[in-house]
DNA sequence: TCAAACTTTCAAAAATAATTGAAATATATT
DNA sequence: AATATATTTCAATTATTTTTGAAAGTTTGA
């Protein structure tokens, strides 16, 4: 396999498996891109390698970089604008994590929550949908945590020890 | 508020949480009602509770079991099917993770395995492609072996303590 | 074996999400 | 200030995913 046909490769299985996540295809594709270039690169280029609009683009530059997974670059005499993805995979998934924690995973919490302080009567329906809502709020609630913890320490020698100790 | 309040915001944001993460949001209220139902449901309840056809009652119940997270139970003297769900959250979570690393993160450990294997020539680009995806290949590997172990385990003393020392 | 009760399948329709492209806006240069 | 260059915005279009519903299939029991 040559270079392009494996570079295609993997962007189009990123690609695939950001969708999959649910995450943007063309987001996904972006940030590939710029994870495997060895320099900035200009939108005009991922445009071009990547067969988009300038719009799609721009859009998807802007969440790239609102996620915090990518950085503009000015490049001293240059008019436009350079890109850079974080290529720190620690640091990467730390901020993903931190990221979907806080726009997906918190607001389903709160809403547990709610859900599971109604006062329930009597009946088995009602007393099995706090118990159970209660029990998915702390599982839920465990789950966030430690995903937080293990992307927080996972360069330390805590960190390491552990997922050494999970082998 | 009210049982019935709350538990239509219950469906409601499980199935918004569900699509976030790329999961058929149908699917995800099915499951969701089925984890706070106290008994086991027929298809037909199921399709009046969440309004939702036939077709596609029967096809998400289908896309449950065959996560392994949905069962059928047979009620004695009666035709129709039932359906009831995984209960256990631990189980529950093992469950979705072994399915999603096998369906999704494999393949992606694959490719990543085929396109950082190349003969790579001596131009920075081609050696940094080679470079990064090698690493990826290793921390997605690493996660995906993690997420195993924590699942695996979460419920075993070993488990017990390193979450406990996360904390 | 037949028919009633129930479930599955899948092509067509509907709903949702992503993308385009051109006008508007912003920024830099002369 | 005027012009050129670059970026953003967003309504309209296109692509993708989900859902429907009716026909086909299956199972049970009379």
């Amino acid at each position: 396999m040559d270079y392009s046909t494996a570079k295609n490769k993997f962007l189009q299985t990123w690609g695939a498996l950001g969708s999959q996540w649910g995450i943007n295809k063309t987001m996904a594709q972006i940030h590939a891109l710029l994870m495997v270039s060895d320099e900035a690169i200009s939108m005009e280029d991922i445009m071009q390698e990547l067969q988009i609009s300038r719009g799609n683009a721009s859009m998807n530059l802007r969440a790239l970089m609102d996620w915090g997974i990518v950085y503009k670059e000015n490049k001293p005499g240059e008019r436009r604008e350079f890109f850079i993805a974080e290529k720190d995979l620690d640091e990467l998934a730390t901020k993903i994590a931190k990221e979907r924690s806080k726009r997906e995973i918190k607001p389903a919490l709160k809403m547990l929550k709610e859900v599971s302080s109604i006062q329930a009567n009597e009946t088995p329906a009602e007393k099995h949908f706090v118990e159970q809502t209660k029990k998915l709020y702390d599982f839920v609630g465990r789950a966030d945590e430690m995903i937080d913890k293990v992307t927080t320490y996972k360069d330390n020698w805590l960190g390491k020890l552990m997922i050494k100790l999970l082998k």
